[in-house]
DNA sequence: AATGAATGAGCGTTCATTCAT
DNA sequence: AATGAATGAACGCTCATTCAT
């Protein structure tokens, strides 16, 4: 029976050269070039191997197939996303309502400053979503959100308790794509990202946090 | 970068015959059952007009290009939102609070029964995002909203009230989209949809709602 | 029609040092296995490489080609039953009939022993069949052959004797290999040999073989 | 809908099928020059197409893969050939014997008349060799090679007697797609299909036949 | 000598759209 | 009006071979 190779989503080869890091991080720019330029339905694997002045073969040499490209940039949006959001929820600095209203303002004009790559990656989402990677990023978010509401919220009961960080977790990404789908003045991210805040805040006093 | 005309995505014509209404009624149900049962991915015209039992030709009679298949498909998704939405939250029998609770319910309930049809719509997107009539839909959405916002918060200051209703609403249509992306059993809508209705009460109260 | 340079298909040059011949060999075996195990469709240069634990370009050292290396491969197997042929059919030990019959009964059991990769280079042989070397291999065989034939019927006539010694070989090459395509059992290995082995002692006797 | 024929009505076929027809055989026709032309290595439904004066998407609308095109080319030299087999075999006005150095004079120069697509039509075997209306095909000739083996051969024991007609009958199908890879004269042709002939009467006269 | 990254023509196949009938 | 055959550019991906290191 033949064993054929299941390519796994992720990179094809460590790179072991700088040579070969230059070279996945030109086509990972080219890629976000091409997505925010052109858009999802044409975002292909020639146009970007064209943009990163590379052959196809080449670009097939790093990443075993578009997906695994894409899935690629959208990791790395997860990791900057995950990493601002831990920065900020793990500062025990300010009270969590402070940190919360922080951290929405920040992830809404992160997510309008890099709006039409992300719009883009949405529209391909079909392609990669359902690698197993991409749940594990998730998970790493959702810890680190489970650790700040058992802080906010020591006494109430846990699984309304988790439910409640997904939901505001959610609400924050759903909601912040969306609004960046269009061109925002700083203004108007502002008095969106203050709403938004304002609703976090009184789900969770309403749920017993008493700063 | 290259512009294609983009045809409008209107119909092409006014049916102006039972014949004609009947024929766009069974080529927008075979695209609901082509969309639900293959995917955006495999969403062809051809196989549409096949499973119509109309020639390709003929669909394009009606439907300029393959967006404005969608978009209808959209359309007509849109206009069952509206009436749910307007049904429930004019329903001055109930309270504010609970025309929120049960539009939420009814509203998460509804993109779960039709998650398959919706998530591929979704992914097809950007075929028919742009088009006019889109934000013309949602304008008649967000009337009934504005009523039901002055209703609840009638002290509370024009602007604010007015984003407070679009969150509401914008939160409410993306999670639930998110949501029902998974296959959902009927404790977890409960749950969800209770916890959903928490936060936008929670927020109506701290804006200023004392039912 | 687009005439491409066919380089020869012998090897590019005679290794000389113990090294190179080891890499030769670790070349051919990977390349059988190979062949073996994921098919002629699926036979490349760089999968060959990597199972020998080599580089693609000392694979190109040794070998012009793609088609050498078949090549090559081919005349390994025809080296060996070309010796099993000779050893037979020398063997004054046994009666003529005696040896066709076990001949046939060897050279069928070799065929099915090793029927992955002769299936696999008989559909790859349009990639090496035409190289001269090829008709040279096959020259060997015949003249063993020829001179059993003359053993075994000294009085007929030298050019019907030389056709039907042909012919003989050429059965029981094209119909062995026809044979092994299948997966076969012993019981059947033994009753279609019995079955080659009759007809080609009636063949003789009808031309004069008296033993 | 699907389109039946009315015979009673109109022997003539109608526009549309004749049109699909002719098309269907130009492709075939272009296919077989392919093949013989340029071997199966580089036989590739695009130049297919373009041999055929047809768009590749016209070639996809008849044959849904490559392989279904190769299978089909075979196909018709499988009919064609089973006809001559039946023809020759059946015909009782001959002497079995007589049936059998009919049948291999006329199989080997049909063979040498398509060689060149005979045989490249082998090396492409890989792609449709394990369609299961290839085997059907070949039990078609099979049932008639046992009832001549019945007529021939009253007496024998059943299970060798299909044995001996599954082996004369692979071994002329065999050995002459093998003789008929070169180019041959009509003096070659005919004393190899003696020599053949001779060899199955004389296996067929060992095996008890007394004309 | 040995490497393996790089190349890019070429493959099989799809599908939105047109237009002669 | 209705048809559906025809188009052909475009796609994702492979792999024999080269050549700078």
């Amino acid at each position: 029976m033949i064993q054929r190779p299941s390519p796994s989503i992720s990179t094809r080869k460590q790179p072991k050269q700088a040579r070969a890091t230059e070279l996945v991080a030109a086509i990972l720019a080219a890629a976000a070039q091409v997505l925010a330029a052109e858009g999802a339905q044409r975002f292909t694997t020639t146009r970007v191997a064209e943009r990163a002045g590379v052959s196809v073969g080449s670009l097939y040499q790093y990443f075993p197939n578009k997906a695994a490209l894409l899935f690629r940039l959208q990791s790395d949006e997860w990791r900057q996303t995950t990493e601002l959001l831990c920065g900020i929820l793990e500062n025990t600095g300010l009270s969590p309502l402070e940190r919360i209203r922080t951290l929405v303002h920040a992830f809404i004009r992160s997510e309008c400053e890099e709006a039409a790559v992300r719009g883009a990656l949405n529209d391909a989402a079909p392609l990669y979503r359902d690698a197993p990677e991409a749940q594990e990023a998730r998970a790493t978010a959702n810890r680190t959100v489970e650790a700040f509401m058992r802080e906010t919220l020591p006494d109430a009961p846990g699984s309304g308790r988790a439910l409640a960080g997904e939901l505001i977790i959610k609400t924050l990404s759903t909601v912040g794509a969306d609004f960046s789908e269009k061109e925002r003045t700083s203004g108007e991210i502002e008095a969106y990202s203050d709403a938004l805040a304002d609703m976090f805040c009184a789900y969770l006093k309403s749920l017993g946090y008493s700063g």
